[in-house]
DNA sequence: TGGTTTCTGTACAGAGTGGTCCACAATGTA
DNA sequence: TACATTGTGGACCACTCTGTACAGAAACCA
C-alpha cells in the first residue's frame, strides 16, 4: 500500500505526440457512421491522424479500439442520462426527459452508436456482449429507480422500465430507416401509458 | 402485349443443378448469424453448396443476394404478422399476437435479419434503405388497421402502432444482448397499455 | 446426332485486410 | 553528453476479399 515512487510518476521517455482520448472520439464517429467490419485500419488511421504503429502501441488492436470507443461513449450517454433523470423533481418529465435523451431523435440516422454494434456483432462477441448486459442493466435500473419515484411498485418498475427501455431503442432502429423525427418524437409521447396510474388524456382524472 | 411464346416458356439449355429458393434461405441464415460484411462469399458458396461462378450467374453480387435474402425474409414475416392480425376477432388478441410475432422472444439471440441489416448497413445503403422504409411502412399500416378496428382514431393509432413496433424492435435488441425470453415475454405485457382505454390491472373499469 | 444454350469447377486477378517489425527520432535523467 | 525509455513512420507479411475468365460438361430441341 506504500511505494516510495512519485504519487503521479512523469511518464518515461518520448512522449506521445497526439491526444488518446480525442483520437478515440474520432474512432467513436468513424465507427458510428460504418460500423465495425466496414471500417478499416487504414480509414481509421488516417482519421485519427496517427500510424499503424502509434494505433497498435496506444490501443492493440481494432477489436479493442471498438471496446474502449464503446466504453467511452457509453459512459458519456449514461452520464447524460442520470443527469436527466435527477433535473427533474417531476419523475414524469423525468422519464420523457430520458427517453429523448436515449432516442435522440435529433440526432441524426446514424442510430445509437451502442446499439448498432451490438445488432451488427452479438451473439459472437463475447466480450461486447458482457458490456452490454452492463451498460443495459445500468441504464434499466436507473429507469426503474426513477419509476418507483413515480409510485409504481419495484416488479411492475422493472416491467415498464424494460418496456420503456425497449420503445426507446426501437425509436432508434426507426430513425435510421428514416422515418422523420418529428414523427418519432410524436411517437415517444405515447411512453405515458406506460407510466402509473395516467395517460395523455385522462391525467386530469388523478391527482395521486 | 402479346407475345407467341408459351406462357410457361421451359428454360433453354442445361437446368440449373441447385434449388435456387433453398440455396436462398441457407444465405438468411448465414447472414443472420454472421451479418453481411463479417460473411464471405465463401463462406456463403460453401454453406450453399455451390462454386463461385454459379453463384454470380444466379445471385449477381454479394449485396444483391444481401436484398434478395432480405426480401424472402421480410415478405415471409409480413405474411406472417397478416395472419396473426387477422387470425384474432379481438383486436387486443390480434395486437399481442403480433407483438409476439415481431419480437419473436423464443427465436434464439439473433435477433431480427431486417433489423440487423438496417443496423449494420444504414444509413449508406440506399437500396436497403428504400426496402427498410417499404416494409416498416406496411407493417406499420396493418398495426395501424388493427389499432383502429380496436376503437382508435385514425390518427391516434397511427402513433401508437408506431409506439408498438417500435416496443417490438427495441425488444428484438435486447433479446441481442442476452435478456432471457422470459423476461422479455412479461415486458412485452406493457404493450397493453399503449391499447386504448384500458390497462392490464384497469381492465375491469371497462366495458366499451 | 448436331447444334445451341446454359451451368459449373478451377484458376486467376487486383486490391485490400489486420497485424508485425525494425531502424530511427525524441524525450527525461544522471 | 551518455543512457534508458518510449513514440513514430514505413516497409513488410501472410492472408482474405469480391469479382472475372474460360474451358468443358450437361441438358434440351430438332
Amino acid at each position: 500500500m506504500s511505494k516510495p515512487t512519485a504519487v503521479s510518476s512523469p511518464p518515461l521517455g518520448r512522449p506521445r505526440g497526439f491526444d488518446a482520448d480525442a483520437a478515440l472520439r474520432v474512432a467513436i464517429k468513424v465507427f458510428w457512421q460504418n460500423g465495425f467490419e466496414a471500417t478499416s485500419l487504414d480509414h481509421l488511421n488516417r482519421a485519427m491522424g496517427l500510424s499503424r504503429s502509434s494505433f497498435y502501441a496506444c490501443f492493440g488492436s481494432k477489436h479493442a479500439l471498438l471496446m474502449a470507443a464503446l466504453r467511452l461513449y457509453a459512459d458519456e450517454r449514461f452520464a447524460a442520462l442520470s443527469q436527466q433523470a435527477s433535473a427533474h423533481t417531476d419523475p414524469r418529465a423525468a422519464v420523457q426527459a430520458m427517453l429523448a435523451e436515449i432516442a435522440e431523435v435529433d440526432g441524426g440516422t446514424r442510430g445509437c452508436l451502442f446499439v448498432n454494434a451490438v445488432a451488427e456483432r452479438a451473439p459472437g462477441d463475447d466480450e461486447l456482449l458482457a458490456f452490454a448486459q452492463a451498460h443495459t442493466g445500468r441504464v434499466g435500473a436507473l429507469m426503474t429507480a426513477t419509476l418507483v419515484r413515480a409510485g409504481c411498485s419495484k416488479v411492475e418498475a422493472a416491467q415498464r422500465a424494460g418496456a420503456l427501455l425497449a420503445l426507446a431503442i426501437g425509436v432508434t432502429t426507426l430513425r435510421k430507416t428514416g422515418v422523420p423525427a418529428s414523427e418519432l418524437t410524436k411517437l415517444l409521447v405515447q411512453a405515458d401509458h406506460l407510466l402509473p396510474l395516467t395517460s395523455p388524456h385522462s391525467r386530469r382524472r388523478n391527482r395521486a
